[in-house]
DNA sequence: ATACGAGTTAAAGTGCGCTTTAAGTCAAGC
DNA sequence: GCTTGACTTAAAGCGCACTTTAACTCGTAT
């Protein structure tokens, strides 16, 4: 692996499109690469900069959390340490939406049990449907 | 309740704003009202849509696949059959939402329990933490 | 008369994570 | 000399469900 990679053989490498690479560049995720006549020169260090972000993406962090993780505690802190404070806020959240996922699929599965013929009769039934909501 | 509600009152009896249903209307989800001197005017069956929708939003139902249950089905179509049609597959995306959510509560709990003082030194934990991505 | 509150419209804005587009630069191969 | 392919930029577009904005029209109370 050469130490001086277009961004297109980066991308290919990292299977991401060489605009999303140009994206997290300027979302502040990755340092302003070394230039050869305007264009972008990457070192190997790129490529597990590039599967942290992956990381943190797949576990649920936006772009701005995931900068926050790279760059944004004092400098001191341990890698666990700011994962762990960003991962206990991202886990409540994720427990968030398991709850609502779970009340989708009981609406799911519990609605419109009704005989009704038409939808406009199905007022009554919505009304016990509403009750299993709460 | 009288019968010929302006959107205002509808929108405060329904927990909605105005422009939520002027966008329903738009969208397909309800029938266009008769007015009076330019100003919808809404009968007391709008109330019963309106909870429909909510039921169908609340359920996940995009605003697409609500007007489908509404109106996308042969006319002659139970309720019951049309929302068995559309839950269906609305419970298989939500199992493939559940698996993702599932990964990514593995992700945050088993990644960077390494020791390394600096991100650029993480490298080696993040290959393990792969091999749990599969 | 006039100000107020509620209604009307079309069009643009929001948030997120990119992608796409348009217009241009550059090095290498023929 | 000319094409090709990969690169560059800023700006706009996408999907979704609305909200917000701007400019306007009503009927009613003062």
């Amino acid at each position: 692996m050469p130490s001086a990679m277009p961004i297109g053989q980066v991308a290919r490498a990292a299977g991401l499109a060489p605009s999303a690479i140009r994206y997290y560049e300027k979302a502040g995720l990755l340092p302003k690469p070394a230039r050869q006549s305007g264009q972008r020169r990457y070192g190997a260090q790129t490529a597990a900069r590039l599967r942290i972000i992956q990381l943190a993406r797949d576990a649920g962090f936006t772009i701005a959390e995931t900068r926050t993780f790279l760059s944004g505690f004092p400098p001191a802190t341990t890698p666990a340490a700011r994962w762990r404070a960003l991962a206990e806020r991202k886990l409540a959240e994720l427990e968030q939406q398991s709850q609502r996922i779970a009340r989708m699929k009981t609406l799911l599965e519990s609605s419109f049990h009704c005989g009704c013929l038409r939808i406009e009769d199905c007022e009554r039934a919505i009304a016990a449907c509403e009750t299993a909501r709460k």
